[in-house]
DNA sequence: TTTATAATTTAGCCTTGGCTTAGTTTATAC
DNA sequence: GTATAAACTAAGCCAAGGCTAAATTATAAA
C-alpha cells in the first residue's frame, strides 16, 4: 500500500523521461526494422516495411517522411529506402538494446514468445544502468 | 548481427501489441497517480495531478475527461477527482505491476533513482508471465 | 462582504500516427 | 510493347495528447 507520495519535480521528470521516450520508440523501430531488411534482403521496401510494422502503406510512407525530414533515411520516390550514418547508428544502438533485453529475459526464464513481445515494448525503457545489470546476469548465467 | 527476419504476420502481431499498451498507459498512470493522491491527501486536486505527471492543467484536464467518458474516473466541475470501481481496480493492478518491477530492478542490483526511472516506463510493457519471473527473483532474494 | 488569488475550464492550435479512398508510377506477364 | 497488377503517393479524416491564452468559478484574505 503507497502511503507517501514521491517528491513532485522529481516524479513529473519520471513522466516526463517516459513521454520522451515514446516519441522517439517509433523512429528506433523502423530504423532497426529497415537495417534488418537490407541485410536480409539487400533493400527496404515500403510494402514490407508496412507489413512487418503492422500499420497500412499510407502510415508507413507518412512516417518515413517524418523520418527522412529528422535525417534518419533516404529515398527518391518510388524507390526503396536507405538510411543516413546517423540511422544506421540509431539502428545499431537499438537492436543492441533489443538483443540485451532478450537475452535477458530468456535467461531469467521468460518464454521465447514472451520474451520476443515483452523485449519489444521494454527495449525503449530500459537506461544504460540497467542494462548493464542484465548483461551482468546474462553473462554469470553464460559462465555456467 | 541480425541476419534473419521473424515471420511477417508475428512481428506485425508484436508491434501491434505494443501501440496497444501505449494507448492504455496514459490511463494507467492518471489512475495510479490519482489513487495516491486520495489515499495521501484525501482527495485528489487537478493542480496536483497536473504538476505530478509534468503536464500543465488544460492538458491534465482534458485527459481526466477521457478517463471519465470511459468510465475510470467522476468528477463535478471545478471539484476533486474520483476513481470509479473500475478505475480503482485499475489503479491497483497497475501498482501492483509496477512495484513488482520497481522491486525487481533493486534486486538486480539498479539504484534506487535509476529503478523508479525505469520502472516507470517498463510496468506497461510487461506481461504477466514476465512478472511472474521477476516475482520469483525477488523471493529468492529475499530468502537468502 | 467585497476583492484578490488560485483553481479549473474553454477554445483553439499543433504534431504524431492511425485509417480509407483515389490516383500515379513502376514492374510484370503475356 | 501493351495490359494488368503491384507498389507507392496524395488527400483528407480522426483521436490522443501536448501547448498557450482567456474566461469562469471557487476560495481565502482584508
Amino acid at each position: 500500500m503507497v502511503r507517501t507520495l514521491p517528491n513532485v519535480s522529481e516524479q513529473a521528470a519520471r513522466f516526463t523521461l517516459v513521454r520522451e521516450a515514446h516519441k522517439t520508440e517509433a523512429t528506433e523501430d523502423y530504423v532497426e526494422l529497415i537495417d534488418d531488411l537490407i541485410s536480409v534482403n539487400g533493400e527496404a521496401r515500403l510494402v514490407d516495411i508496412a507489413s512487418r510494422m503492422g500499420v497500412t502503406q499510407p502510415t508507413a510512407s507518412k512516417t518515413l517522411a517524418r523520418l527522412q525530414r529528422d535525417g534518419y533515411v533516404n529515398s527518391e520516390p518510388y524507390r526503396s529506402i536507405f538510411l543516413t550514418q546517423m540511422g544506421k547508428d540509431l539502428a545499431d544502438e537499438s537492436r543492441f538494446k533489443h538483443e540485451v533485453v532478450f537475452q535477458f529475459l530468456l535467461t531469467i526464464g521468460v518464454s521465447k514468445e514472451a520474451a520476443k513481445r515483452d523485449s519489444e515494448g521494454m527495449e525503449h525503457h530500459v537506461s544504460d544502468e540497467t542494462l548493464k545489470a542484465f548483461k551482468k546476469i546474462i553473462r554469470k548465467h553464460q559462465a555456467r
